[in-house]
DNA sequence: GCTATTACCTAGACAGACAATGCATGGAGC
DNA sequence: GCTCCATGCATTGTCTGTCTAGGTAATAGC
């Protein structure tokens, strides 16, 4: 994965998963995998990180659990991570529209 | 603006642009400026090295002139940049795909 | 004992976008 | 004549986010 695009989505892709319900690191992985038609494979060098800084910013809670003798850190949404996550998704579809028009290629929702 | 989401489009706006035709960087801003509905607007710091960037990996070739007294380096997309765009774009369509699928977003060809 | 998988984490390298700045010309307004 | 603005090129330094590459540790299967 040679994709310098990533830069900014990762934050919105795992809140955006974060939103449908707790998750640990691992977990989201496997979920952005899977919803991304196994496009986007987030590396643990970027995630954690990236959730360590939300959680520094207040858009995430953590707790830890045990499970099979092997210990989760999960994260939730906070109320201001929702709206950041609002935010994020707003930018991006202008972003998406603006690099579209650029391109010539017009989309519309389905 | 604070678009982190730029990376890895700029180029390829940049090559789109120039798909259309030779131009010079103070054109190719306001042609993108105009082209994303008023969203994108190129910064010296970025376009410049971006320019290049390209020319030093032969996706554009550049000439010097001259109008009203104030010199123009104009910029074309060689036979290798014409297929770094395609790829670009193909990339980019995938990009946009897979993130719209985790956010649950979409989207199909008008 | 070895390996794969699950699960966490960090340090450092690297790249790309930006702000700031510099130089130079021509035209408009005062 | 002077200043300001738009045009047009370019570089330097800074910041930030992602990745590479490492580390720890438990469980299960061979």
């Amino acid at each position: 994965m040679d994709n310098k695009l990533l830069t900014g989505t990762l934050e919105m892709m795992m809140l955006e998963v974060l939103s449908q319900g707790p998750s640990y690191g691992y977990e989201i992985v496997q979920t952005v995998l899977s919803r991304s038609g196994g496009h986007f494979e987030l590396k643990e060098g970027s995630l954690y990180p990236a959730l360590h800084r939300l959680e520094r910013q207040k858009l995430l809670g953590s707790y830890w659990t045990e499970h099979e003798g092997r210990r989760r850190k999960y994260y939730k949404l906070t109320a201001a991570g929702r709206k950041a996550l609002d935010a994020k998704r707003t930018e991006w579809k202008a972003f998406a529209t603006g690099v579209n028009g650029v391109l010539g290629i017009e989309y519309g929702l389905v």
